[in-house]
DNA sequence: CCTACGATCTAATCTTCGTAAGAAAAAGGA
DNA sequence: TCCTTTTTCTTACGAAGATTAGATCGTAGG
């Protein structure tokens, strides 16, 4: 995660190689990335507006642009972030399962670690997976990169699933991956804390997901 | 934007009650609405622009408006629309089964019917699903009868479901619902017909539904 | 104090879009 | 042919929103 797309030329402040410069007034950038993420989840991509999101960091809008070089980038930047936390979670979560787990344990941590960020973690997560279908082309292909990397975690977790014997040799690896991530990315639309606590539902997909993979 | 007050007196075309006008240029309005909902599909409710509307339908923009009051009128029968194919679809298909059928196999008819609908009947299916959270709230709570309409029928598959032991007690209802529901929701974000059929995915999404659902 | 610079504001510009109003064209009687 | 009704286009306005330019404010260093 250290490469960033050529944009630093047009920027006016420079990038600076740290991550997480906690000093600073940089601590604007991360308010104005944050309300950014909360309106692209609200509105989607188009529906995100500069004063929407000033409003919410607390400025005016032209003050964005003292540290993003546009809009795109802005949203850019928000989506890059959401699918990255989603994906470091994940993988820290398998990590800490160990080598010895087995790959059904390992597919319902990563069921677990998923919701668990698209749903409480990070607006990020769900900003960038909700709009990926509707970003521009620009900011997709950028995207993309990441999008595999991401796909490919998964598509390893069944895989390993079938070769031992843990998933259904019946079901069509890509079909069921993409069901099951589905089935957590849509989460965001329904789920409220006040319907439940985000164990039960945790709980909830795990058993679907573990029954539903599993050889008859 | 949001004030109504005289809306049918701008509009020359008197509402004829009537639906399926065969004839007549009531098929421009037909055009105008298919056209719409490949927008609204392709580019979310801020997203959709009437200018890229009117280049679909092969018409001008203006143009539009002799058949509809205003952006969100159209949009807003969009929805309607597509909520409304996806629960007859549906519906249909589960009175095909007759009354003899058992809960588990009305269910996957359901998966079946919600998918074929979604990937293939109806593109107003899958933009009014995709959309309904990023509706404006004029629109939304008129779309909330359908909406709930909708879910009470896939509460009572899942409540029957259990009831003959057909579906696991263990699962929260709700939430089982939900990923259920979700994981086809999802489908047309990645679904492309170069990569499998449809009757594929149906076949995987009702494996996996069956299996995961099941008592243990 | 004063100065320089970082950070933000205000005001202005430029573009895109929804929408209004009326003209034009098409279709059809009388 | 002329009038009427239906349907669509043209032109124009006004609001919203992204972006730019220049002014302003606060604060650390001299």
């Amino acid at each position: 995660m250290h490469s960033e797309p050529d944009v630093a030329a047009s920027r006016p402040v420079a990038r600076r190689g740290r991550e997480s410069e906690t000093s600073k007034s940089a601590l604007t950038r991360e308010r104005i990335l944050n309300a950014a993420a909360i309106v692209l989840n609200r509105n989607g991509y188009a529906g995100t507006r500069l004063s929407d999101i000033a409003a919410i960091a607390e400025l005016q809008a032209p003050a964005i642009y003292y540290h993003f070089a546009s809009r795109d980038e802005l949203i850019q930047e928000v989506v890059q972030v959401g699918l990255r936390r989603t994906m470091n979670h994940v993988r820290k979560s398998l990590d800490a399962l160990g080598p010895g787990a087995r790959p059904m344990e390992r597919i319902l941590t990563a069921v677990g670690a998923h919701l668990e960020i698209v749903l409480r973690e990070s607006e990020f997560a769900a900003a960038a997976i909700r709009n990926a279908a509707q970003l521009p082309p620009a900011i997709r292909d950028v995207q993309l990169l990441d999008q595999r990397r991401y796909g490919a975690l998964w598509r390893t977790l069944v895989t390993e699933g079938i070769a031992e014997g843990e998933v259904s040799g019946d079901l069509d690896p890509w079909a069921a991956r993409m069901l099951v991530i589905g089935a957590l990315n849509w989460a965001p639309e329904w789920w409220r804390e006040e319907r439940g606590t985000l164990e039960d539902i945790v709980h909830t997909a795990r058993l679907l997901v573990r029954q539903g993979l599993s050889p008859g």
